[in-house]
DNA sequence: CTGAAAGCGCTTACAG
DNA sequence: CTGAAAGCGCTTACAG
């Protein structure tokens, strides 16, 4: 199936391949003779330009690289769209890389990247510099968002892990628990880290327990925010609320305190991380620590089209925020902090 | 940033770019000096080959295009998993186009895909004939998932549209359903039609009301499930039970039933389709049609190879299923059919 | 406005 | 086993 080539466009124009170059790339310097004869051969062949060729010749590929951990995750595949939507604004292909969590299927997606000579990337990454060291030493523009490697200098967009997670312990603890457990994400991940630290410094603030016990570590991925959830009901000093890190890990905790016998709400307060649409209707809907995935995936790509023009753009943070629902009833007789 | 060429490599090494490159991509005839100087020199300088280069020179590029409806939908969140995942077995890198439930982005994405010269492509598409035509004529390999076609000869991995809805309006009459409300998909997809078919084709072999009313078209997007469930129960002799056509819907619809107070399993019965995660933890359970989104973007890509390998493969129906949970509980007193 | 020619970075018959 | 050379399909200074 050999495909047509500009060549076939030329000859069946009756012009150069140059001229048939700039009338097909819209060139101004081009008669309306050669104009008509190269749009009407042009079409007549169904002449589609070979990217790959037209790449090599240019510098560019108008393509940007998006590599992500997990497009089952609902909040990225909610920020894989965002990104998509707004890179098609600026005329780029989004090719997508799911790195399953993975740090190896994560490097090896960097490495494709690199070698399909993206014009920029735009990652969500887990690890430390060292994974990330052929794409900065390749110096291909690159933003983080969501999550970002500590010690780069790599414009991002993230969230603040911090405010949600606050009001969500102090929400807690207001309507009177003291025992929260926490299913926290992967410490290889700056969310992961970064939430885990807040939850242990507010609840520094207040009367809870600052219990290791209470502390499970998962994977951002349902099973283990199940496996989280046992753990944690299983203690011999059960919490009576459970905050987990992510939506998946929300996910599968839920399904298990479900499993038990537990109603949430009145058996057990339930704080999920990330406003996904079925969290509202589970019943009673669930509290959850809210931030506008839609901005973030736009500001990435807006900061990465900055940084291919040449430009150091400062890093965004979002506000994230708790919203309060069914799934944490506000005691009666609540202490006040 | 100028990135390193076979041609530094090959200086560096002290050999010729022929040389270079034998050894690069493992063909046999190379020395054991060659190869050593070679690698030693292409890691030293960080090589890493430009993959338009090759595929220009080569006849084909190792990507497979994927167009599919909606990323934020879980079903096709999984799908995009599940096809990723098993082409990687294959080396093939998945380029993924999302085309938002909407025709004209759809053609847009073949456009690209056709334009990047993917070896194969895979698509759950939609509309007719003429969307295709371009890729028909371009003669690339390609598979349809989920979605079909008519008039075309493509291969296919596609559900059972008709067994998992016929056990579901068996099971809801069964209970004692007699007016049976049904959020179809759009009639532009051939699942949206088969489903709608399977229904009335089920809906007159019960004694249910077959009323043109009950039946309210959705775009299979969420907010179009919320504006049916609100037309369905604003009717003035509503449904006692409720059917959507895919996951997004039944997210939309569910919502709607909570926020006007009704209780679902108890004021009205409700099946969804697609066995997402989610579904399970709402209170009560969703019943769901369910089919196996894994085996289904597996075998998209098993068939994809077959067809880049000249051959042609026949097309695979999975089976679909229901799974009946407490959101349609099987009244005391319901019909036989 | 137009064409001949060089070149983007690779791969691969063709000789040796 | 190795190198010189041609060529994949484009774009773009360079002359005219």
């Amino acid at each position: 199936m050999r495909s047509v080539t500009i060549r076939n466009v030329a000859d069946m124009a009756g012009v150069s391949v140059a001229t048939a170059s700039r009338v097909l790339s819209g060139h101004p310097s081009t008669s309306e003779v050669a104009r008509d004869a190269v749009s009407k051969a042009a079409t007549k062949l169904g002449f589609r330009p070979n990217a790959q060729a037209r790449s090599l010749r240019k510098t560019s590929t108008q393509t940007i690289g998006l590599v992500l951990p997990d497009v089952r995750n609902p909040f990225f595949a909610d920020l894989a769209h965002a990104v998509e939507q707004r890179a098609r604004d600026f005329k780029y292909l989004t090719l997508f890389g799911n790195a399953n969590e993975d740090a190896d299927q994560q490097d090896r997606y960097f490495d494709i990247m690199l070698t399909q000579r993206v014009d920029g990337l735009i990652a969500a990454p887990q690890g430390n510099v060292t994974d990330l060291q052929s794409v900065l030493d390749s110096g291909v523009p690159t933003v983080f968002v969501d999550r970002v490697i500590p010690d780069t200098t790599v414009p991002s967009v993230t969230p603040d892990n911090v405010t949600g997670v606050q009001e969500a312990v102090r929400h807690l603890t207001n309507s009177g628990h003291r025992r929260i457990g926490y299913i926290a994400g992967p410490q290889s991940t700056s969310t992961g880290r970064e939430r885990l630290a807040a939850f242990q410094s507010a609840l520094a603030d207040t009367h809870a327990d600052d219990d290791a016990d209470l502390i499970f570590f998962g994977d951002f991925q349902s099973a283990s925010g199940a496996a989280g959830a046992h753990h944690l009901l299983e203690l011999p000093h059960p919490p009576t609320a459970l905050l987990a890190a992510d939506s998946l890990m929300s996910i599968g905790a839920v399904g298990v305190c479900n499993e038990r016998g537990l109603t949430i709400g009145t058996d057990v307060a339930f704080v999920a991380y990330d406003d996904i649409e079925a969290f509202s209707l589970i019943n009673p809907a669930l509290t959850v620590i809210a931030h506008d995935v839609n901005a973030m995936g736009r500001l990435a790509v807006d900061l990465l089209t900055q940084v291919i023009a040449g430009e150091t753009p400062e890093s965004v943070i979002l506000p994230s925020r708790l919203i309060v629902r069914g799934s944490t009833p506000s005691l009666p007789g609540g202490l006040t902090s």
